[in-house]
DNA sequence: CTTGACAATTTAACACCGTTAAGGAGACGC
DNA sequence: GCGTCTCCTTAACGGTGTTAAATTGTCAAG
């Protein structure tokens, strides 16, 4: 008779369904009772592993994170350059690896203190390469909340990648544009190649960094 | 017996409204009956006017931008260095006059193109000053993007200068910290004094804008 | 004047949302 | 056999964005 009993849902299950249910129907269509729906349990369950949704949605990022890492494996004899491209590369790709996953990201908070260890490894690094602390911080920061910005503009435009939003119209937008050509120029090029894109802007911040802080 | 008639909405002054109302309340209570009651009006009038209530976020974000651009007269004889920190900095200035400025900002788009002239200015000045222009295109652009990223999170500690959102426990993060003393002790600093952080990484990129085009 | 068209709004309703309260089924120790 | 604890369901609440239909005021044509 089928007395097999579901075992019990836990924190990790619930916001590994709720990741995979966010790239089919996006933010806005990530409802409590579709996440529920998909564990098969009604929607109130919920409740008793996480106190609201906002605690939902740090759990998923914090699991975003953890994904990010496994990932990238870390190698300690990185430059500083080397490891700040790979960190933000990786940081890019896993947030473009769930739709609105940079709002997601941005929106949220970590539990815990997961995050610690790999940023511990990081600014040792970066002080062992000549950077002060605070320096180090800076450094990692800036390049963090550059790509953090690039990824959420991303993702306005391509929900997930391959896939286009609509509303971009680049005919009329050129029609529109006729009298600013060089805005016209630039933004048809803009929306385009944003790998490349990301690059171009990532090494002007190492740049930056290396120039500003002294440090080769 | 004052039969008095309201003027007529335009999208404009529900999208002021809007504004103001998203100062009291932020983006999670700025509901359109809310806006309607600023009104003096009920919800579904709005709809007569836009679309949707992105459409109604989409006018709002533009209306911040006209208000930005207002604000900050660029001076035509600005060196490229000069014109950056400026606009980059009156982005920050405008979006942090919101509560959720920039989750407002960026999650919608400009409808029209007045965003196109003062676009076509910095181009402008930038090919002027020896960029090319698919470099010019790149070197505001990450600048913009670093900006948006600084004040997202920025804004996710502080709603409003000032105001501090809760949540954030520095003694407690202190003691689970414990084992990672570079990060406790960057983080201690990396919640305090934005103004001068959002200076430290701008400067970076701009640095680094100046490096990797060749310009100064 | 009356009539008719049109703009701008209200009233009423719908489906859905996050969230809470109360209760029930099963497992486990005493 | 009984109480306790965990995990979940059922039912409901107030609020949300949104739509359809009816209503009011304005103004031009006949």
């Amino acid at each position: 008779m089928s007395t097999e009993r579901r075992a019990p849902l836990d924190r990790r299950r619930v916001a590994d369904t709720a990741l995979r249910l966010l790239n089919d129907v996006g933010l806005d269509g990530l409802t409590l009772r579709a996440i529920a729906r998909e564990l098969d349990v009604k929607a109130p369950a919920l409740y008793w592993h996480f106190k609201d949704k906002q605690a939902l949605l740090d759990e998923m990022a914090t699991e975003m994170y953890r994904r990010m890492v496994a990932e990238a494996a870390l190698d300690p004899a990185d430059t500083w350059r080397e490891r700040l491209l790979k960190a933000n590369r990786g940081l890019r790709a896993a947030l473009l690896g769930y739709r609105d996953g940079a709002k997601v990201f941005s929106g949220s908070r970590f539990i815990g203190i997961e995050h610690a260890g790999p940023m511990e490894d990081n600014l040792r690094l970066f002080t062992a390469a000549g950077f002060t602390l605070p320096q180090a911080a800076r450094a990692l920061t800036t390049a963090y909340l550059y790509t953090l910005g690039f990824v959420t503009e991303e993702q306005g435009v391509h929900p997930l990648p391959g896939e286009r939003r609509e509303g971009y119209d680049m005919d009329e937008r050129a029609r529109l544009m006729a009298d600013f050509p060089l805005s016209a120029q630039a933004g048809a090029e803009i929306f385009e190649d944003y790998d490349r894109h990301f690059e171009e802007g990532l090494a002007v911040v190492v740049e930056g960094i290396g120039v500003r802080y002294g440090v080769s």
